[in-house]
DNA sequence: TGTATCCGAAACTACTCAGTACCGTATATA
DNA sequence: TATATACGGTACTGAGTAGTTTCGGATACA
């Protein structure tokens, strides 16, 4: 196993002036909150989403939630950069491409990205409008996912598995482009046979490792 | 150069119960406004935009508008679906794999491609709770571009030039995969040198006719 | 040439929702 | 125990927008 760190340092810096007596504010629900805010920004969008909603939800006043965030657009980039925490701090390491390949391929991690990919359809019209929130998703949802396959492919570089002027940078994303396009657009699951048809049809024929390209045990389906 | 016929008849049924007398509905504008939605869809998104914006840059009414559509939805609806008509009629047929691929290739392509993913991105929040949308976006935009590459590959597997077990059904969506995350996630430009690569990086190592899947001339980028 | 219907423009209605203000209550600090 | 403040909840304000109606003027048909 192999670390590999994406998370940066949480700079909140709250700047609270004078609090001189009384009760201090409790950030305790914070991250309930934060993930009431990301259900409510899987099922109804950026624009669908009510303050109210993110509320009744996290069983909060409106208030509270305004005396922590400035604006809804602020809840919005905080709830997705608060997901980059804590995931694939650990990636498998079995010593072929294809096994850290297939390594990955685990039911949570599936379920996870699933949902992922809900929230980015969510956020999608605004994203050309918001640098910040751009920003946000991609630190959390599309570059983890990259750097994880980058990693396989310059381990296997390394290893003298495939060749060294292989495209790792275009392969790296072939992978989430296609589960990205098959969740938003095609909605069909991102399922293991997805997957591994990916591995074994896409990734490993284009590095050079493939048996051959093959179809599937059934035939190709014909229609669209 | 090969048939592809992608357009259905057109089904407006309209059932004007009696127009005895007068003037006749001024079909001759649809185009425009339809335009100018998917314009302002393109800038806006689907939350974004409002019937003034559309009936503005239309230079029309908005009571037009709301007697040829019964609501917002429909009208995007409409203009969405009426993207798909004469694109691609035409394809290359240069008798290789690759010859078919990078003829596809052109300017205007490119530019037209750009385009209709921003649509896509302005919509993506609604194409979950809207089957209809859903089924337009695919039809214009998604199926289209699929639909050309699976003819290439299977014209390259009637010749012989590539394995009869190829994973066409994937594969043949794996660049306009490409194509959409490059352009509404990483914000970059689906270019000429882009489309090479995933030509000779990816499609070509994967059907087993890549000479190498090498990197460009230059050094493989190595930050994010 | 008359007339019915269209047109663009603008006023109007009804509604939603971000953000604010205030309530009575709970609780951490002094 | 006293107090200041956060809390959940609710009512309010103001802005924006989908959709309707109304207007005077233009235009195709009889």
């Amino acid at each position: 196993m192999t670390q590999l760190d994406l998370s940066g340092p949480d700079s909140e810096l709250e700047s609270e002036s004078s609090p001189k007596l009384g009760r201090k504010r409790d950030h305790s629900r914070d991250p309930e909150i934060l993930e009431a805010a990301l259900e409510v920004l899987a099922e109804s969008g950026y624009d669908g989403m009510t303050i109210d909603m993110v509320a009744a939800r996290a069983k909060a006043g409106k208030g509270t939630l305004y005396r922590r965030w400035a604006s809804k657009g602020e809840l919005v980039v905080d709830a997705v950069a608060c997901m980059k925490r804590g995931q694939y701090d650990v990636v498998p390491d079995t010593g072929t491409l294809r096994g850290d390949l297939v390594a990955m391929i685990k039911p949570a991690s599936i379920e996870d990205g699933e949902r992922k990919l809900q929230i980015m359809a969510g956020v999608m019209s605004m994203i050309s409008r918001s640098p910040e929130l751009s920003d946000a998703i991609n630190d959390a949802i599309i570059r983890p996912r990259a750097e994880v396959n980058r990693l396989f492919l310059r381990r296997a570089m390394e290893r003298g598995e495939i060749a060294s002027d292989i495209d790792v940078e275009t392969l790296s994303l072939v992978t989430p482009a296609m589960a990205a396009y098959r969740t938003l657009i095609l909605k069909k699951p991102v399922d293991r046979e997805f997957l591994l048809a990916m591995i074994d049809h896409v990734m490993l024929p284009a590095v050079g490792l493939g048996s051959a390209a093959s179809a599937p045990a059934q035939a190709a389906p014909v229609g669209a």
